[in-house]
DNA sequence: TCCGATATTTGTAACGTTATAAGTACTATG
DNA sequence: CATAGTACTTATAACGTTACAAATATCGGA
């Protein structure tokens, strides 16, 4: 037994495999092996199968720093959240719907907190100038957002969640909020309600502007009063809501209808009235926009009108993987409808 | 004018500046360059500054697939989160102080979502597998981790949010449990009530001896009767828990105190016996773990005891970079204390 | 003036991948 | 049998950075 080593041995030891380990196993050339991963049409598919099961039996993944650094690609995607509370469990949502848009693709999906307060231009700047990703998904758009504004000045791929009020187009994917609010008004009235309130988010979002319209159309329409809290919006702090809620439940002009574009505002009114002594059912009703099913089982009296994020995330991941691929295509534009499905109204009875 | 080239100019017209644009303006060699940039003793710090001043003018940002690709380092630290609906907002608020402990730093945090009813084991073999992460931070952790064996067999840095029960170290920062369901137990009983009921976390967590532990050390203490349900935990959908709550509510032995390690189930079992026409305050009490001062404030009758999980965040980030500078070094483990700061029980005469 | 010590800078190679251009072998055509 | 085409493979260089070894300049002392 010779302890000799041979001049040429690489020795695939513990290390990492990489395409070089793979070349001295097939003894084919390191470009080969490289373009027969590729799928390159022009390397013999006998070889591209060689190089392929060669490869999954020594466990070789790519160097993601070696393809960025030689490609210029990150194969990443960002997706940036704020920790707003108006939907319950909106992040997780989104984020499971876009990964599994990416699911099956090399795109990974890394999650860039939007910390509260900041600058919203922040977390994207500094994602293009360290070029930490191909694309960005971000969401709570405004009608002239900065952020659409810089990405679409250096042609970075990107998708929002919200429209925008530019002259020009851009990718993204929407809800019918005006319908949302629309459609809740005539709900309420159907219970009979006729001072309706609507809970608004600050009136620098765009779904701020949908929102009111579909509310108004809807007012206008059926000669109700207007009633749009002041000082109180849908980001408010629950505590804010909860007592704002309860000071007005005792005045005598105290709306018995609210529309709520989200769980929590909902949840800090309903304790606000019964802490002044009124009960939902009784003394008012609520439509509530929210993702899950959550509320509406817990009370089935509770009108829900569902948004669903989980989908809104995966069109988002599909539109900007479409965006990214054909640059110079049509604009992936979606609008989701909401999902209305009331309980029949004898239910009420019981 | 020339319109001629000079053969060796570079033409450092729109291009990304690297560490060659620095020398070529500098005149120095870019392995000088790189060194300064790194803060070398070795290099004059007269040149240091120079270099510096000159990265800071043409804004110069170290390309991080390269830098990755040579030292093997990928300055990003994964924070794996799984979407459970525990404690409200428990995700962002991790996420912002694991940011608030990188921030300064070059670590980049990348956000890895764990798919529901997924392994635990799978984002945790994936970053490893792909090198996508220097170091890890996970939640949920069990008495035997399968991603803690598997981390600590391949010398990973990692630091859990909760504790093993291996023989073997580990660095962590966990929150008293124990504590917190004995206290819990304390203040119900100060309030009058005797039947009470602890909702616990799946029993594969480790927090979930912990909370045990306390609350039987109380139980048996004060000569008081175990209530813990079956069929239902801390991680069930808020429709299952309300249900259970509504059913419960009309037994004769239905608990009239609560113990809830977070405030979804809170909100379901306070619904539940609410419809079966109970009252809190009246007919029951609760202590609910939260992290946002949200719940007590909407209702202060509500006991609310503290986990600071944004702090839990930094205490990880902190400990995890301790971990990755000194491999070797001493564990770093914390553990929060609860904070228990009750209102007086003279404000329920009101 | 020469020597060694110290301070500072530099050239070379490499990390793992892929784009480009260039190669080789084989086959069909006239 | 030469030639052109086809099918496939390969050598070379480069992405931007840093580790290492080597070079150069500066200075005090004998």
């Amino acid at each position: 037994m010779s302890t000799q080593k041979p001049p040429n041995s690489s020795t695939h030891t513990t290390s990492k495999p990489t395409q070089k380990t793979i070349a001295e196993i097939t003894g084919l050339a390191v470009t080969t092996v490289s373009r027969a991963l590729q799928g390159d049409e022009k390397i013999a598919q006998a070889t591209r199968l060689r190089v392929s099961k060669v490869a999954e039996e020594i466990g070789y993944v790519p160097d993601r720093a070696a393809q960025r650094l030689r490609t210029g690609k990150t194969k990443v995607i960002s997706l940036i959240l704020d920790p707003h509370n108006e939907i319950l469990g909106f992040g997780n949502s989104l984020i499971t719907g876009v990964a599994h848009a990416l699911a099956g693709t090399d795109y990974h999906l890394n999650v860039t907190p939007q910390f509260l307060g900041g600058d919203p231009i922040e977390p994207v700047e500094y994602i293009v100038r360290n070029k930490l990703a191909d694309g960005i998904i971000f969401s709570r758009t405004r009608p002239f957002d900065e952020r659409v504004r810089f990405l679409r000045e250096r042609s970075f791929p990107f998708t929002t969640h919200g429209r925008t009020e530019f002259g020009y187009q851009h990718s993204y994917v929407d809800y019918d909020n005006e319908k949302f609010a629309y459609e809740s008004v005539l709900r309420l009235m159907q219970k009979g309600r006729r001072r309706i309130c609507v809970i608004l988010p600050p009136n620098h979002f765009t779904f701020h502007q949908h929102l009111n319209y579909g509310y108004m159309r809807a007012i206008r329409q059926e000669g109700l009063q207007r009633y749009i809290p002041e000082g109180i919006n849908l980001d408010s702090d629950m505590p804010e809501i909860f007592e704002w809620a309860q000071t007005i439940a005792g005045t005598s002009d105290a709306p018995d209808g609210f529309i709520c574009p989200g769980e929590t505002s909902f949840l800090a009114i309903a304790n606000g009235y019964r802490q002044a002594g009124k009960e939902r059912g009784r003394d008012f009703d609520a439509v509530v926009k929210s993702s899950s099913q959550t509320l509406h089982q817990i009370d089935s009296q509770i009108d829900n009108i569902s948004e669903d994020i989980r989908q809104a995330g995966a069109l988002l991941g599909a539109n900007l993987l479409k965006t990214m691929l054909h640059p110079d295509g049509p604009f992936e534009q979606t609008i989701q409808d909401p999902d209305i499905t009331f309980p029949a109204l004898k239910s009420y009875q019981d």
